[in-house]
DNA sequence: TTGTACGCGTTATCAT
DNA sequence: ATGATAACGCGTACAA
């Protein structure tokens, strides 16, 4: 006497109810049946429940949209899934993956949900993939979010006005008089690394200030790569007096070398972060960043996915930018004298670098 | 001449290279086959790809697994989610979809998903739904994590340690030499709610300290909510010297309103928040908590899902439970004099409770 | 090792 | 409105 799931099928109902297969399929679509409630009463006794894939199979939908992130982790895309599933119609799901910025998982679960599900939101791991003509071919719609890939100029999009907000940033931080700025930026393969990079270099030669080689870090948008890049700028000669670091992950590891260091910020060093952060304000000292709303980039992402499906799948494509706003908060300020800075980290030695948990505040 | 993707079967295939299509169905499983590379041509020439579907219906396998959270906002659930995936072998994928808080929402998953994945791992709304049985009338791999249900005994399930979890916090505060002691809870009806509540409570009654009605608020794990319910605990009379927020939502929440009332930690009040904040250690003051490693948790949770799925799905039950630890910075102190808050916080009344994002300082 | 033939559970077509 | 039946694309006895 296994439990063996003995699925149940259609045909199962059909017959208990006295009518045929058909017509409970029928009933199941929203059809007026005449037998109804037999219908109902055999499904509650069977207990049945139809085969969604054998019904995907069948229609050759599923209901299902997918969103791909490379990090879930990170607040600003799961802040663009909930945009998402905010507009996402009632018929269908939606369904999350994560690639842990691994270019081979996001080949993985694009092999995998390519012909599972009716569309993809995709934040792609870099620019030059290839992706935008395996969609093409299997006639499935596709929406870049946050990040494009330099063939996709017939794919929608929805991304942020980088290179706007790199502006503020830079702008922002000459208003204060520094000129020793540094900037920690992202892989310049990705679209937010690439174009925010640029913005802040024009930004910044615009005025007259040169974004020096060493003054310029590109990392990997994590916390640990944030952390580095800052250890690195601190041990430059002479350190800059204020630095843009290019996304919250990265934010957050500068300013967790900072306090390990015993550097405070804004007095020594300005920060001035992009993408907003859960805590920004109630972090020490409050930061300032550029911000965007990352709920609506998603649900703008959602509502083109809508359109593409509902229009059919080459009927249109529209690359939407989401504004940037400077957020000021106190994390940045004039330039400090440099002895006390200097003075400061040179008494540290790079085995610290590890130590990233320590906590010290004396300085 | 529309770009229909006229979808090229594996019959397609086999014509093209003179096989059977039971011969290149067994080539895509790994079987030796004699004309494996004419077979190999034509899949490339026809860029056939196998149906997912199709095979799903047939094999009753679909190699996916799916990870059902409440709110993918929420840190913690990120790291489970992280964690799972950290142990999950290489030919199952993992999809995350969140449920937003939402019954319904869940349900509509549950019904999605169900026949669509091999196995679920599952953090429940709450403790008293009917989901096991569901499960075991299809035969569907199930594992609990962080919550439970009540009907749950026979599911395997990955729990933290919370009463513990409560007792240690309950303990610092007493050792602060706190008395009027405050908790800001989660639902009662969710298990980490629950057992959070009655292991505080019982923890401070061992040492003489009642938990009295207005002390408890049953709050709901938001963000919000425990910035509504920290305002409600200030305009008691007497208001607590210390309270413990039973998660890092609520925790923030809570902290947000201290600093918009500019009542600060630790010196006017204490706080200890449950579940570590990725910025705990920047916030002003680093905030002490209850961690837990959650990708831990995750990666468990995953482990046993992977048993299920290879011993058979009714082989065995665990019910494992993660430790929790003191991380001990500087949000608790010992209680400060009543006056400064009282007249503190009478100052304000509850029209302002929606400004929540008025950053004063001053006192 | 290979091919034939059937079935997985559903929907869509075509009569009735 | 309903029934019979043919697909959907694949895996797998079974026999060769």
């Amino acid at each position: 006497m296994k439990p063996e799931a003995a699925t149940t099928t259609i045909t199962d109902v059909a017959r208990l109810a006295g009518v045929s297969s058909a017509t409970v399929s029928r009933y199941f679509n929203g059809a007026r049946v005449e037998k109804r409630e037999a219908i109902e009463d055999a499904i509650a006794q069977l207990k049945y429940r139809p085969s969604i894939v054998a019904r995907s199979l069948k229609t050759g939908r599923s209901g299902v949209i997918a969103v791909i992130v490379p990090d879930v982790k990170n607040d600003f895309f799961s802040a663009i899934v909930q945009g998402a599933e905010s507009v996402a119609t009632d018929d269908r799901m939606v369904l999350l993956v994560n690639t842990g910025d691994s270019r081979e998982r996001e080949e993985k679960a694009l092999d995998q949900l390519l012909g599972r599900v009716d569309g993809v939101i995709l934040a792609p791991l870099t620019e030059d993939e290839e992706i935008p003509s395996r969609f093409r071919e299997l006639g499935l719609p596709l929406v870049f979010v946050d990040r494009v890939t330099t063939s996709g100029a017939g794919v929608s999009s929805v991304i942020a006005d980088n290179a706007k907000g790199a502006t503020l940033a830079a702008n922002h931080l000459l208003d204060h008089g520094h000129s020793r700025i540094a900037m920690i930026g992202g892989p310049l393969g990705t679209t937010p690394g690439r174009f925010r990079a640029e913005g802040f270099r024009d930004a910044l030669s615009a005025r007259g200030v040169e974004l020096s080689g060493d003054y310029f870090i590109e990392s990997d948008f994590s916390e640990q790569g944030g952390y580095r890049s800052m250890e690195q700028l601190l041990r430059l000669d002479p350190p800059p007096t204020a630095v843009f670091t290019a996304n919250n992950l990265m934010t957050l590891g500068a300013l967790r070398l900072l306090r390990a260091r015993g550097v405070v910020v804004p007095q020594e060093i300005s920060i001035i972060g992009f993408d907003d952060i859960v805590t920004a304000e109630l972090l020490s000292p409050p930061l300032t960043t550029i911000a965007r709303d990352a709920f609506q980039q998603g649900a703008l992402a959602m509502t083109l996915m809508t359109r593409l499906l509902d229009e059919g799948s080459t009927a249109f494509v529209e690359h939407s930018v989401v504004d940037v706003e400077l957020i000021e908060r106190s994390s940045c300020g004039p330039p400090g004298s440099d002895d006390s800075l200097i003075s400061a980290t040179r008494m540290f030695d790079s085995a610290d670098a590890e130590s990233i948990h320590k906590e010290k505040r004396e300085k």
